[in-house]
DNA sequence: CGTATTTGACCCGCGC
DNA sequence: GCGCGGGTCAAATACG
């Protein structure tokens, strides 16, 4: 009797999970031996059965009158029939039993699938550190910061992620050619480390005004990199802020939005003005701007974002929003900090519904986050610095013309020819597209030009959007903290949310502790909105 | 003519 | 209370 269990080996074999699944045939031959047995016990039962009645038949034969033939046809009929029975009868069980083995199969091949899953998601966790190259660098290392030079890099922490060469500084590479390189400058000074110790014990009204108080302390010592201290003294204000340095010989950057100038003004310490802008792709945005040229380098562009989006944001502003915010996202981590007191808007999480599918929740990668560095100022925001001009071969900052204290784009225009042989200058560009003239009117032209509306967008993404980068960005924050106060740990009160999106704002990196993320791109990038 | 920008006036918080 | 400075408003202006 064929009991069809005919267990396909080629299904079994795969080639890398041979040894696996030849245990599981041998599971599968046990199986079946263990159902050949069963159904041998079945068969001979039956046999018995079949038997029994058979010589209960012979018994009735003998019974009956001898030379009737047809009665041994007549038994042999029902012999055949009882026969037919018991083969439709184990053809069931057989048919059961296979679909017993099937849903074993089925089985095993799931926890395969689930196995493979688990074990991907591993390798994507380590190998996330073996594109991670972190580089930390002494206090002598003064060269990274020729855009600040009155900043004192206490640490500097570069990563190249994509597996890019490992990025020596003394081996005379330029940072330039080994493309994304986050870098986190902190300075400590004793006496902001007192007031924010002092902050994490104070009660939460009490915070507000000490944040206050350290703000008005440290706006004294403004313009170290030619950003104006902004104070945050009222509960509205209190929203962190991200500042973005970035070369651009234009008036704004495009970051994505549309913003509507709303004002200027001339800050006390920079002739060079301030303007104000808020968001007008959604009515009623609360997220503003303000741009101003950095002092030291009036070829850089500080641009400050603050508040939350309320509408979906295009792709551009998008990977700049969720850029911008994984890298403030740590300044909540603690809940002591007078920021992330859940009047934050940075805590109220719409994070997800304006970000997209690609946007990594930068707490995933934050989240083990226990500690605060001293010397972290959440006060004064976070500067995503998209100069390259901490590169150690960079030249010294030059000085932008200026006919007059006042701004304007005429005085732009007239010093920016030597920009445009400007290397590092053509490595930003390859991230944002520069409109050549810096007249608002051409700007806006440049801005209409959908091409470099597209490429504008997809370089930022590619860039800020890439989850390796993010990773690296909360990597090197994740490490940089926990190295530089291993002792000093705060458990996060809440659980982390994301950042808002496009929570952007803009920061007074010019004194005190200042944090730079930046990104470098490589030489070879060919610059776009440039002429040939 | 509609929209965006400019710019002086105004408001508000903070320090003295 | 006064002055200072940052931020915002809104009328005037410019532009397409």
């Amino acid at each position: 009797m064929d009991l069809s269990l005919k267990l396909n080996a080629k299904e079994l074999h795969t080639a890398d999970h041979e040894l696996v699944l030849v245990d599981q045939e041998k599971d599968l031959e046990d199986q079946k031996e263990k159902q050949d047995h069963e159904q041998a016990q079945t068969k001979d039962h039956d046999f018995r059965d079949a038997e029994f009645d058979h010589q209960a038949v012979v018994l009735l034969d003998h019974q009956a009158t001898a030379g009737e033939v047809d009665d041994d046809a007549l038994i042999m009929e029902v012999s055949m029939e009882q026969t037919k029975e018991e083969m439709n009868r184990m053809k069931e069980e057989n048919k059961v039993l296979r679909n017993t083995v099937e849903q074993t199969l089925k089985d095993y091949n799931d926890l395969q699938m689930k196995l493979a899953s688990i074990q991907q998601n591993n390798q994507d966790m380590i190998k996330v550190p073996d594109q991670v190259f972190l580089l930390l660098h002494g206090n002598d290392h003064n060269a990274s910061t020729q855009d600040q030079p009155k900043t004192v890099a206490n640490n500097i922490l570069d990563i190249t992620p994509q597996g890019l060469p490992y990025p020596s500084h003394k081996e005379g590479i330029r940072e330039s050619e080994l493309g994304l390189s986050l870098r986190l400058h902190t300075d400590s000074e004793e006496q902001d480390h007192r007031v924010l110790l002092e902050d994490k014990e104070d009660n939460k009204e009490e915070l507000a005004s000490t944040f206050a108080t350290v703000q008005s302390k440290l706006h004294r010592s403004d313009h170290l990199a030619g950003i104006t201290s902004c104070p945050v003294a009222s509960p509205a204000n209190r929203k962190t802020r991200v500042s973005v340095r970035v070369r651009c010989e234009a008036a704004t950057m495009n970051d994505g939005c549309q913003w509507r100038k709303y004002g200027q003004k001339i800050a006390k310490g920079n002739p060079c003005p301030r303007a104000y802008y808020r968001c007008t792709v959604a009515p009623g945005c609360p997220v503003r701007k303000q741009v101003q040229r950095c002092l030291e380098d009036m070829s850089i562009l500080v641009t400050t974002y603050e508040g939350t989006h309320n509408h979906p944001l295009p792709v551009g502003a998008t990977a700049m929003a969720s850029t911008t915010s994984a890298a403030a996202s740590f300044m909540l981590l603690d809940s002591s900090n007078p920021l992330s007191n859940g009047t934050s808007s940075f805590t109220q999480a719409s994070l997800p519904n304006y970000h997209g599918s690609h946007m990594v929740n930068p707490s995933s990668h934050l989240s083990n986050i226990r500690s605060i560095n001293p010397n972290y100022d959440p006060s004064k925001g976070i500067v995503l610095d998209l100069t390259n001009n901490s590169s150690d071969n960079n030249p010294p900052p030059q000085i932008f013309p200026m006919a007059s204290p006042s701004y304007s784009p005429s005085h732009q225009q007239a010093g920016f020819s030597w920009m445009r042989g400007n290397p590092s200058f053509h490595n930003y560009g390859n991230l944002f597209p520069i409109p050549r003239r810096m007249d608002p009117h051409e700007d806006q032209k440049n801005w209409k030009d959908e091409e470099s509306r597209s490429l504008m967008a997809e370089n930022v993404t590619a860039i800020t959007s890439n989850p390796k980068f993010r990773v690296a960005v909360a990597a090197a924050i994740n490490s940089f903290i926990n190295k530089e106060s291993p002792t000093l740990t705060h458990p996060v009160g809440t659980p982390l949310s994301g950042p808002r999106d496009g929570e952007i704002s803009t920061g007074t990196s010019s004194n005190g502790n200042n944090w730079v993320l930046e990104s470098l791109l490589g030489n070879g990038n060919k610059p776009l909105g440039q002429s040939p």
